[in-house]
DNA sequence: TGCACACATATTGTATACAAATTTTGAGGA
DNA sequence: TCCTCAAAATTTGTATACAATATGTGTGCA
Protein backbone atom coordinates (compact mmCIF):
# COMPACT_ATOMS: atom_id res chain seq x y z
CA UNK A 1 0.00 0.00 0.00
CA UNK A 2 0.95 3.69 -0.91
CA UNK A 3 2.42 5.62 1.70
CA UNK A 4 -0.33 9.05 2.94
CA UNK A 5 1.31 11.79 4.41
CA UNK A 6 -0.46 14.04 7.09
CA UNK A 7 -1.70 16.25 4.55
CA UNK A 8 -2.76 13.71 2.21
CA UNK A 9 -4.95 11.85 4.84
CA UNK A 10 -6.72 15.21 5.77
CA UNK A 11 -7.40 15.21 2.54
CA UNK A 12 -8.57 12.81 1.59
CA UNK A 13 -11.11 12.41 4.35
CA UNK A 14 -12.61 15.69 3.38
CA UNK A 15 -13.06 14.62 0.14
CA UNK A 16 -14.22 11.30 1.33
CA UNK A 17 -16.68 12.62 3.79
CA UNK A 18 -17.57 15.41 1.26
CA UNK A 19 -18.73 12.79 -1.46
CA UNK A 20 -20.64 10.58 1.52
CA UNK A 21 -18.29 7.42 0.68
CA UNK A 22 -18.38 8.01 4.55
CA UNK A 23 -21.91 8.50 5.36
CA UNK A 24 -23.01 11.40 8.03
CA UNK A 25 -23.40 9.93 11.11
CA UNK A 26 -20.54 7.21 10.23
CA UNK A 27 -18.44 6.11 13.01
CA UNK A 28 -14.62 7.17 13.10
CA UNK A 29 -12.66 4.12 14.07
CA UNK A 30 -9.09 5.20 15.05
CA UNK A 31 -7.06 2.27 14.61
CA UNK A 32 -9.00 1.22 11.32
CA UNK A 33 -8.10 4.45 10.02
CA UNK A 34 -4.41 5.10 10.65
CA UNK A 35 -4.17 1.19 9.82
CA UNK A 36 -5.60 2.26 6.65
CA UNK A 37 -3.46 5.07 5.91
CA UNK A 38 -0.72 3.45 7.08
CA UNK A 39 0.03 6.63 9.82
CA UNK A 40 0.13 6.03 13.61
CA UNK A 41 -2.67 7.25 15.43
CA UNK A 42 -0.96 10.06 17.01
CA UNK A 43 -0.78 12.26 13.89
CA UNK A 44 -4.01 10.75 12.62
CA UNK A 45 -5.97 11.78 16.03
CA UNK A 46 -4.31 15.09 14.93
CA UNK A 47 -5.84 14.91 11.95
CA UNK A 48 -9.29 14.40 12.97
CA UNK A 49 -8.91 17.41 15.64
CA UNK A 50 -8.55 19.49 12.60
CA UNK A 51 -11.44 17.93 11.13
CA UNK A 52 -13.22 18.64 13.85
CA UNK A 53 -12.54 22.24 13.73
CA UNK A 54 -13.32 22.46 10.15
CA UNK A 55 -17.27 21.06 11.17
CA UNK A 56 -16.71 18.10 9.21
CA UNK A 57 -16.32 15.31 12.12
CA UNK A 58 -17.35 16.02 16.04
CA UNK A 59 -15.54 14.20 18.81
CA UNK A 60 -16.77 13.43 21.79
CA UNK A 61 -14.36 12.64 25.06
CA UNK A 62 -13.61 8.86 25.42
CA UNK A 63 -16.26 8.03 22.55
CA UNK A 64 -14.14 8.97 19.55
CA UNK A 65 -15.52 11.01 16.24
CA UNK A 66 -17.68 10.27 13.99
CA UNK A 67 -18.29 12.46 10.27
CA UNK A 68 -20.48 14.74 11.09
CA UNK A 69 -24.31 14.30 10.95
CA UNK A 70 -26.94 15.90 8.78
CA UNK A 71 -30.31 16.46 11.01
CA UNK A 72 -33.45 17.99 9.82
CA UNK A 73 -33.14 21.13 12.21
CA UNK A 74 -29.89 22.33 11.31
CA UNK A 75 -30.68 21.87 7.74
CA UNK A 76 -33.72 23.70 7.70
CA UNK A 77 -31.34 26.79 8.70
CA UNK A 78 -29.28 25.20 5.97
CA UNK A 79 -31.82 26.77 3.73
CA UNK A 80 -31.80 29.97 5.39
CA UNK A 81 -28.31 30.90 5.20
CA UNK A 82 -27.02 29.61 2.02
CA UNK A 83 -28.54 32.28 -0.62
CA UNK A 84 -27.50 35.08 1.98
CA UNK A 85 -23.60 33.56 2.22
CA UNK A 86 -23.51 33.05 -1.09
CA UNK A 87 -24.13 35.96 -2.45
CA UNK A 88 -21.96 38.01 -0.42
CA UNK A 89 -19.29 35.80 -1.30
CA UNK A 90 -19.77 36.17 -4.91
CA UNK A 91 -20.31 40.04 -4.58
CA UNK A 92 -17.32 40.21 -3.21
CA UNK A 93 -15.46 37.89 -5.36
CA UNK A 94 -16.62 40.51 -7.98
CA UNK A 95 -14.92 43.09 -6.50
CA UNK A 96 -11.16 41.16 -5.41
CA UNK A 97 -11.11 38.53 -7.97
CA UNK A 98 -7.42 37.93 -9.50
CA UNK A 99 -6.70 36.61 -13.05
CA UNK A 100 -5.09 33.61 -11.89
CA UNK A 101 -8.60 33.09 -9.67
CA UNK A 102 -10.28 33.56 -12.87
CA UNK A 103 -8.47 31.08 -14.70
CA UNK A 104 -8.45 28.56 -12.03
CA UNK A 105 -12.45 29.09 -11.80
CA UNK A 106 -12.72 28.34 -15.87
CA UNK A 107 -11.17 25.18 -15.21
CA UNK A 108 -12.84 24.12 -12.62
CA UNK A 109 -15.83 24.85 -14.90
CA UNK A 110 -14.73 22.84 -17.03
CA UNK A 111 -14.32 19.48 -14.72
CA UNK A 112 -17.62 20.51 -13.04
CA UNK A 113 -19.68 20.47 -16.63
CA UNK A 114 -18.03 17.51 -17.57
CA UNK A 115 -18.85 15.36 -15.01
CA UNK A 116 -22.29 16.54 -14.06
CA UNK A 117 -23.33 15.81 -18.03
CA UNK A 118 -21.89 12.10 -17.27
CA UNK A 119 -24.42 11.81 -14.09
CA UNK A 120 -20.73 10.96 -12.37
CA UNK A 121 -22.99 12.37 -9.23
CA UNK A 122 -20.04 12.01 -6.61
CA UNK A 123 -17.56 14.03 -9.28
CA UNK A 124 -20.14 16.65 -10.19
CA UNK A 125 -20.81 17.28 -6.54
CA UNK A 126 -17.04 18.01 -5.54
CA UNK A 127 -16.34 19.94 -8.89
CA UNK A 128 -18.92 21.85 -7.98
CA UNK A 129 -17.90 22.39 -4.01
CA UNK A 130 -14.32 23.50 -5.79
CA UNK A 131 -15.83 25.69 -7.97
CA UNK A 132 -17.98 27.81 -5.05
CA UNK A 133 -14.96 27.36 -3.17
CA UNK A 134 -12.75 29.18 -5.51
CA UNK A 135 -15.65 31.95 -5.45
CA UNK A 136 -14.90 32.28 -1.80
CA UNK A 137 -10.90 32.49 -1.92
CA UNK A 138 -11.87 35.17 -4.85
CA UNK A 139 -14.04 37.05 -1.79
CA UNK A 140 -10.80 37.44 0.36
CA UNK A 141 -13.13 38.08 3.80
CA UNK A 142 -11.95 35.25 6.12
CA UNK A 143 -14.82 35.79 8.14
CA UNK A 144 -17.50 34.89 5.64
CA UNK A 145 -15.07 32.43 4.47
CA UNK A 146 -15.82 30.63 7.87
CA UNK A 147 -19.53 30.36 7.20
CA UNK A 148 -19.31 29.33 3.36
CA UNK A 149 -16.67 26.12 4.14
CA UNK A 150 -19.46 24.82 6.60
CA UNK A 151 -22.17 25.05 4.08
CA UNK A 152 -20.24 23.79 1.83
CA UNK A 153 -19.52 20.57 3.48
CA UNK A 154 -23.50 20.20 3.88
CA UNK A 155 -24.09 21.61 0.71
CA UNK A 156 -21.91 19.09 -1.06
CA UNK A 157 -23.16 15.99 0.47
CA UNK A 158 -26.38 16.98 -0.19
CA UNK A 159 -26.03 17.52 -3.66
CA UNK A 160 -25.03 14.18 -4.99
CA UNK A 161 -28.67 13.90 -5.31
CA UNK A 162 -29.04 16.53 -7.55
CA UNK A 163 -26.25 15.18 -10.15
CA UNK A 164 -27.96 11.65 -10.51
CA UNK A 165 -30.66 12.37 -12.02
CA UNK A 166 -34.27 10.38 -12.13
CA UNK A 167 -36.54 11.71 -15.48
CA UNK A 168 -35.28 13.86 -18.55
CA UNK A 169 -36.86 17.06 -16.55
CA UNK A 170 -33.95 17.12 -14.11
CA UNK A 171 -31.69 16.27 -16.89
CA UNK A 172 -32.69 20.08 -17.57
CA UNK A 173 -31.88 21.29 -14.33
CA UNK A 174 -28.37 19.62 -14.62
CA UNK A 175 -27.46 21.44 -17.93
CA UNK A 176 -29.33 24.82 -16.35
CA UNK A 177 -26.76 24.57 -13.48
CA UNK A 178 -24.42 24.93 -15.70
CA UNK A 179 -25.32 27.90 -17.56
CA UNK A 180 -25.53 30.07 -14.39
CA UNK A 181 -22.07 28.75 -13.58
CA UNK A 182 -20.88 30.05 -16.88
CA UNK A 183 -23.20 33.56 -16.53
CA UNK A 184 -21.33 33.60 -12.58
CA UNK A 185 -18.28 33.24 -14.31
CA UNK A 186 -18.93 36.18 -17.02
CA UNK A 187 -20.07 38.24 -14.08
CA UNK A 188 -17.01 37.80 -11.94
CA UNK A 189 -14.73 38.37 -14.60
CA UNK A 190 -16.99 41.65 -15.82
CA UNK A 191 -16.70 43.04 -12.00
CA UNK A 192 -20.55 43.48 -11.73
CA UNK A 193 -21.30 42.54 -8.27
CA UNK A 194 -25.45 43.30 -8.44
CA UNK A 195 -25.71 41.01 -11.49
CA UNK A 196 -23.81 38.00 -9.08
CA UNK A 197 -25.64 39.04 -6.49
CA UNK A 198 -29.10 38.39 -8.64
CA UNK A 199 -28.04 35.15 -9.76
CA UNK A 200 -26.92 33.88 -6.60
CA UNK A 201 -30.73 32.53 -5.76
CA UNK A 202 -31.90 31.60 -8.91
CA UNK A 203 -28.95 28.96 -8.54
CA UNK A 204 -30.60 27.51 -5.09
CA UNK A 205 -34.26 28.04 -6.94
CA UNK A 206 -32.65 25.23 -9.33
CA UNK A 207 -31.65 22.96 -6.65
CA UNK A 208 -33.60 23.39 -3.67
CA UNK A 209 -36.51 21.00 -4.38
CA UNK A 210 -34.48 18.02 -5.14
CA UNK A 211 -32.05 18.76 -1.85
CA UNK A 212 -35.18 19.01 0.26
CA UNK A 213 -36.07 15.40 -1.32
CA UNK A 214 -32.66 14.27 0.34
CA UNK A 215 -33.53 15.83 3.59
CA UNK A 216 -36.56 14.62 3.60
CA UNK A 217 -36.62 11.27 2.09
CA UNK A 218 -40.13 9.85 0.01
CA UNK A 219 -42.13 8.89 3.27
CA UNK A 220 -42.63 4.85 3.02
CA UNK A 221 -45.66 3.05 2.97
CA UNK A 222 -46.51 2.69 7.00
CA UNK A 223 -46.32 -1.07 6.87
CA UNK A 224 -42.39 -1.40 5.82
CA UNK A 225 -41.20 0.59 7.80
CA UNK A 226 -38.17 -0.71 9.71
CA UNK A 227 -36.96 1.31 12.96
CA UNK A 228 -33.73 0.02 12.71
CA UNK A 229 -31.88 2.56 10.63
CA UNK A 230 -33.06 5.17 12.77
CA UNK A 231 -29.90 6.06 15.01
CA UNK A 232 -28.31 7.78 12.31
CA UNK A 233 -30.29 11.28 11.70
CA UNK A 234 -29.87 10.98 7.85
CA UNK B 1 1.00 23.97 40.64
CA UNK B 2 -2.80 22.52 39.38
CA UNK B 3 -3.40 20.04 37.05
CA UNK B 4 -4.84 20.70 33.95
CA UNK B 5 -7.20 18.57 31.65
CA UNK B 6 -7.51 19.09 27.83
CA UNK B 7 -10.26 21.39 28.24
CA UNK B 8 -9.25 23.42 30.78
CA UNK B 9 -6.29 23.89 28.93
CA UNK B 10 -8.14 24.73 25.59
CA UNK B 11 -10.75 26.71 27.08
CA UNK B 12 -7.36 29.14 29.06
CA UNK B 13 -5.72 29.20 26.11
CA UNK B 14 -8.53 30.43 24.39
CA UNK B 15 -8.99 33.02 26.88
CA UNK B 16 -5.36 34.13 27.02
CA UNK B 17 -5.68 34.98 23.67
CA UNK B 18 -8.39 36.60 23.44
CA UNK B 19 -7.50 38.92 26.10
CA UNK B 20 -3.93 39.20 24.04
CA UNK B 21 -1.79 38.13 26.90
CA UNK B 22 -0.84 35.91 24.20
CA UNK B 23 -0.67 38.25 21.74
CA UNK B 24 -1.04 38.44 17.79
CA UNK B 25 1.61 36.43 15.82
CA UNK B 26 3.35 35.27 19.16
CA UNK B 27 4.88 32.06 18.66
CA UNK B 28 3.40 28.57 20.68
CA UNK B 29 6.02 26.39 21.71
CA UNK B 30 4.75 22.90 22.43
CA UNK B 31 7.13 21.91 25.16
CA UNK B 32 6.80 25.15 26.92
CA UNK B 33 3.43 24.79 26.88
CA UNK B 34 2.67 21.30 27.70
CA UNK B 35 4.98 22.11 30.79
CA UNK B 36 2.65 25.16 31.73
CA UNK B 37 -0.07 22.82 31.61
CA UNK B 38 1.88 20.00 33.31
CA UNK B 39 0.87 17.77 30.34
CA UNK B 40 2.40 15.92 27.80
CA UNK B 41 3.09 16.80 24.18
CA UNK B 42 0.65 14.60 22.33
CA UNK B 43 -2.22 16.04 24.18
CA UNK B 44 -1.07 19.98 23.53
CA UNK B 45 -0.88 18.94 20.34
CA UNK B 46 -4.38 17.52 19.68
CA UNK B 47 -5.54 21.17 21.74
CA UNK B 48 -3.55 23.30 18.91
CA UNK B 49 -4.54 21.36 15.80
CA UNK B 50 -8.24 22.40 17.39
CA UNK B 51 -7.59 25.95 17.95
CA UNK B 52 -6.19 26.07 14.55
CA UNK B 53 -9.62 24.93 13.57
CA UNK B 54 -11.08 27.48 15.18
CA UNK B 55 -9.15 29.99 13.98
CA UNK B 56 -7.32 30.96 17.14
CA UNK B 57 -4.07 29.69 16.10
CA UNK B 58 -1.90 29.39 12.77
CA UNK B 59 0.02 26.40 12.64
CA UNK B 60 3.21 25.67 9.47
CA UNK B 61 4.52 22.36 9.09
CA UNK B 62 7.62 21.86 10.75
CA UNK B 63 7.30 25.19 12.07
CA UNK B 64 5.03 25.15 15.19
CA UNK B 65 1.92 27.05 16.32
CA UNK B 66 1.37 31.11 16.18
CA UNK B 67 -1.42 32.88 18.01
CA UNK B 68 -3.38 34.10 14.94
CA UNK B 69 -2.35 37.48 13.80
CA UNK B 70 -4.60 40.41 13.19
CA UNK B 71 -2.91 42.27 9.91
CA UNK B 72 -4.61 44.67 8.57
CA UNK B 73 -5.72 43.45 5.52
CA UNK B 74 -7.97 41.31 7.15
CA UNK B 75 -9.36 43.79 9.29
CA UNK B 76 -10.87 45.76 6.85
CA UNK B 77 -13.06 43.10 5.89
CA UNK B 78 -13.71 42.86 9.31
CA UNK B 79 -15.59 45.88 9.48
CA UNK B 80 -17.09 44.97 5.90
CA UNK B 81 -19.01 41.89 7.62
CA UNK B 82 -18.99 42.54 11.72
CA UNK B 83 -22.36 44.61 11.10
CA UNK B 84 -23.95 42.07 8.79
CA UNK B 85 -23.08 38.72 10.31
CA UNK B 86 -24.00 40.28 13.98
CA UNK B 87 -27.50 42.16 12.75
CA UNK B 88 -28.31 38.61 11.57
CA UNK B 89 -27.59 36.69 14.22
CA UNK B 90 -29.60 38.80 16.15
CA UNK B 91 -32.25 38.77 14.52
CA UNK B 92 -32.21 34.95 14.51
CA UNK B 93 -32.14 35.20 18.05
CA UNK B 94 -35.38 36.85 18.60
CA UNK B 95 -36.82 34.00 17.16
CA UNK B 96 -34.73 31.77 18.62
CA UNK B 97 -33.88 32.27 22.08
CA UNK B 98 -35.20 29.93 25.13
CA UNK B 99 -35.64 31.63 28.21
CA UNK B 100 -32.50 29.57 29.98
CA UNK B 101 -30.81 31.73 27.54
CA UNK B 102 -32.12 34.95 28.27
CA UNK B 103 -31.31 34.74 31.49
CA UNK B 104 -27.92 33.43 30.57
CA UNK B 105 -28.09 36.99 28.95
CA UNK B 106 -28.72 39.16 31.29
CA UNK B 107 -26.39 37.39 34.12
CA UNK B 108 -23.30 37.92 31.75
CA UNK B 109 -24.59 41.57 30.92
CA UNK B 110 -24.28 42.07 35.04
CA UNK B 111 -20.92 40.90 34.54
CA UNK B 112 -20.19 43.20 31.32
CA UNK B 113 -21.54 46.41 33.31
CA UNK B 114 -19.09 45.87 36.39
CA UNK B 115 -16.00 45.26 34.40
CA UNK B 116 -16.89 47.53 31.94
CA UNK B 117 -17.49 50.80 34.43
CA UNK B 118 -13.82 49.12 36.11
CA UNK B 119 -12.42 50.01 33.00
CA UNK B 120 -10.97 46.21 33.36
CA UNK B 121 -10.26 46.30 29.42
CA UNK B 122 -9.28 42.53 29.01
CA UNK B 123 -12.55 41.12 31.53
CA UNK B 124 -14.75 43.89 30.20
CA UNK B 125 -13.52 42.71 26.62
CA UNK B 126 -14.32 38.81 27.55
CA UNK B 127 -17.47 39.66 28.88
CA UNK B 128 -18.59 41.10 26.50
CA UNK B 129 -17.19 38.56 23.95
CA UNK B 130 -19.71 36.07 26.50
CA UNK B 131 -22.64 38.27 25.92
CA UNK B 132 -22.25 37.96 21.91
CA UNK B 133 -21.37 34.14 22.35
CA UNK B 134 -25.04 33.40 24.19
CA UNK B 135 -26.70 35.65 21.48
CA UNK B 136 -25.16 33.50 18.83
CA UNK B 137 -26.43 30.01 20.86
CA UNK B 138 -29.84 31.91 20.73
CA UNK B 139 -29.67 32.36 17.00
CA UNK B 140 -29.13 28.26 16.41
CA UNK B 141 -27.63 28.72 12.95
CA UNK B 142 -24.39 26.79 13.03
CA UNK B 143 -23.22 27.83 9.44
CA UNK B 144 -23.53 31.68 10.62
CA UNK B 145 -22.49 30.89 13.91
CA UNK B 146 -19.31 29.88 12.30
CA UNK B 147 -18.34 33.49 10.78
CA UNK B 148 -19.73 34.78 13.92
CA UNK B 149 -17.11 32.90 16.18
CA UNK B 150 -14.13 33.69 13.84
CA UNK B 151 -15.05 37.42 14.10
CA UNK B 152 -15.82 37.59 18.13
CA UNK B 153 -11.92 36.16 17.89
CA UNK B 154 -10.38 39.36 16.55
CA UNK B 155 -13.54 41.83 17.98
CA UNK B 156 -12.63 40.83 21.26
CA UNK B 157 -8.83 41.15 21.01
CA UNK B 158 -9.20 44.72 19.28
CA UNK B 159 -11.78 45.75 21.88
CA UNK B 160 -9.64 46.18 24.31
CA UNK B 161 -8.44 49.64 23.61
CA UNK B 162 -12.28 50.51 23.64
CA UNK B 163 -12.55 49.37 27.52
CA UNK B 164 -9.95 51.26 28.65
CA UNK B 165 -10.91 54.83 27.81
CA UNK B 166 -8.32 57.72 28.32
CA UNK B 167 -10.94 60.72 28.10
CA UNK B 168 -14.06 61.69 29.96
CA UNK B 169 -15.82 61.54 26.63
CA UNK B 170 -14.62 57.94 25.94
CA UNK B 171 -16.06 56.75 29.21
CA UNK B 172 -19.25 57.90 27.87
CA UNK B 173 -18.93 55.41 25.26
CA UNK B 174 -18.62 52.79 27.66
CA UNK B 175 -21.77 53.64 29.58
CA UNK B 176 -23.84 54.10 25.85
CA UNK B 177 -22.00 50.46 25.03
CA UNK B 178 -23.85 48.90 28.28
CA UNK B 179 -27.22 50.74 27.52
CA UNK B 180 -27.18 49.22 24.01
CA UNK B 181 -26.29 45.74 25.56
CA UNK B 182 -29.78 46.68 27.81
CA UNK B 183 -31.68 47.36 24.88
CA UNK B 184 -30.74 44.49 23.08
CA UNK B 185 -31.83 42.55 25.57
CA UNK B 186 -35.51 43.71 25.78
CA UNK B 187 -35.62 43.63 21.66
CA UNK B 188 -34.64 39.83 22.20
CA UNK B 189 -36.78 39.36 25.11
CA UNK B 190 -39.54 40.78 23.22
CA UNK B 191 -39.13 38.83 19.57
CA UNK B 192 -38.62 42.36 18.00
CA UNK B 193 -36.53 41.19 14.97
CA UNK B 194 -36.27 44.37 13.42
CA UNK B 195 -35.43 46.33 16.42
CA UNK B 196 -32.36 43.97 16.70
CA UNK B 197 -31.04 44.76 13.50
CA UNK B 198 -31.37 48.71 14.06
CA UNK B 199 -29.60 48.65 16.82
CA UNK B 200 -26.15 46.37 15.51
CA UNK B 201 -25.01 49.03 13.41
CA UNK B 202 -25.76 51.98 16.38
CA UNK B 203 -23.92 49.20 18.48
CA UNK B 204 -20.62 49.39 15.92
CA UNK B 205 -20.91 52.63 15.27
CA UNK B 206 -19.85 53.39 18.79
CA UNK B 207 -16.79 51.55 19.08
CA UNK B 208 -16.00 51.41 15.05
CA UNK B 209 -13.38 54.72 15.32
CA UNK B 210 -11.81 53.27 18.69
CA UNK B 211 -11.41 49.88 17.43
CA UNK B 212 -9.86 51.43 13.98
CA UNK B 213 -7.22 53.17 16.09
CA UNK B 214 -5.93 49.88 17.38
CA UNK B 215 -5.10 48.45 13.62
CA UNK B 216 -4.16 52.08 12.38
CA UNK B 217 -1.88 53.33 15.58
CA UNK B 218 -1.34 57.14 15.76
CA UNK B 219 1.74 57.20 13.26
CA UNK B 220 5.01 57.88 15.02
CA UNK B 221 7.11 61.35 14.02
CA UNK B 222 9.13 60.47 11.61
CA UNK B 223 12.28 60.90 12.61
CA UNK B 224 11.99 57.91 15.31
CA UNK B 225 10.14 55.43 13.45
CA UNK B 226 12.19 52.10 13.80
CA UNK B 227 11.67 49.21 11.20
CA UNK B 228 12.72 46.86 13.93
CA UNK B 229 9.30 45.70 15.15
CA UNK B 230 7.82 45.30 11.80
CA UNK B 231 8.22 41.86 11.69
CA UNK B 232 4.42 40.67 13.11
CA UNK B 233 1.60 42.48 11.57
CA UNK B 234 0.32 44.52 15.04
C1' DT C 1 34.86 42.05 7.19
C1' DG C 2 31.76 39.13 4.75
C1' DC C 3 30.30 34.81 3.17
C1' DA C 4 29.74 29.66 2.92
C1' DC C 5 29.57 25.53 4.94
C1' DA C 6 29.53 22.02 8.50
C1' DC C 7 28.40 20.91 13.00
C1' DA C 8 25.73 21.48 17.34
C1' DT C 9 21.42 22.63 19.36
C1' DA C 10 16.62 23.09 19.63
C1' DT C 11 12.08 22.12 18.01
C1' DT C 12 8.66 19.58 15.66
C1' DG C 13 6.76 14.96 13.91
C1' DT C 14 5.85 9.93 14.57
C1' DA C 15 5.70 5.37 16.69
C1' DT C 16 4.87 2.65 20.46
C1' DA C 17 3.82 1.27 25.16
C1' DC C 18 0.84 1.72 28.67
C1' DA C 19 -3.23 3.77 31.34
C1' DA C 20 -8.09 4.87 31.51
C1' DA C 21 -12.54 4.55 29.83
C1' DT C 22 -16.24 2.35 27.36
C1' DT C 23 -18.61 -1.47 25.33
C1' DT C 24 -19.47 -6.27 24.97
C1' DT C 25 -20.11 -10.76 26.80
C1' DG C 26 -21.91 -14.12 29.56
C1' DA C 27 -22.94 -16.31 33.95
C1' DG C 28 -26.13 -16.31 37.78
C1' DG C 29 -30.44 -15.51 39.87
C1' DA C 30 -35.35 -14.10 40.03
C1' DT D 1 -37.12 -15.53 29.59
C1' DC D 2 -35.44 -11.37 31.40
C1' DC D 3 -32.66 -8.62 34.23
C1' DT D 4 -28.27 -7.56 36.87
C1' DC D 5 -23.67 -7.27 37.45
C1' DA D 6 -18.90 -8.42 36.93
C1' DA D 7 -15.11 -9.77 33.94
C1' DA D 8 -13.12 -9.57 29.30
C1' DA D 9 -12.36 -7.24 25.14
C1' DT D 10 -12.20 -3.16 22.63
C1' DT D 11 -11.31 1.57 22.05
C1' DT D 12 -9.71 6.00 23.40
C1' DG D 13 -6.27 9.00 26.02
C1' DT D 14 -1.45 10.07 27.56
C1' DA D 15 3.52 9.67 28.23
C1' DT D 16 7.81 8.86 26.44
C1' DA D 17 11.45 7.60 23.21
C1' DC D 18 13.24 8.39 19.02
C1' DA D 19 13.41 10.32 14.10
C1' DA D 20 13.26 14.24 11.05
C1' DT D 21 13.49 18.96 10.31
C1' DA D 22 14.75 23.62 11.30
C1' DT D 23 17.66 26.96 13.60
C1' DG D 24 21.79 28.77 15.61
C1' DT D 25 26.87 28.99 15.94
C1' DG D 26 31.45 29.00 14.82
C1' DT D 27 35.32 28.06 11.81
C1' DG D 28 37.80 28.53 7.49
C1' DC D 29 38.49 31.01 3.48
C1' DA D 30 38.39 34.85 0.22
Amino acid sequence: MERYTKLDCLIDLRRRILSTELKPGHDLDEARLSDYYSMSRTPLREVLQRLQGEGYVVMSENRGAKVASMDIEVLRTFFQTAPMVYANIARLACENRTSAQLDALKQAQIGFAKAAKLSDAAEAALANHTFHAIIGDMASNTYLLASLARLQIDHTRMSQTFYRPAAPAETMLVLKAIEQHDAMIAAIEAGEGALAIDLTPQHWDLSRDRMERYVRADPLPVDVISLKDNSNAI
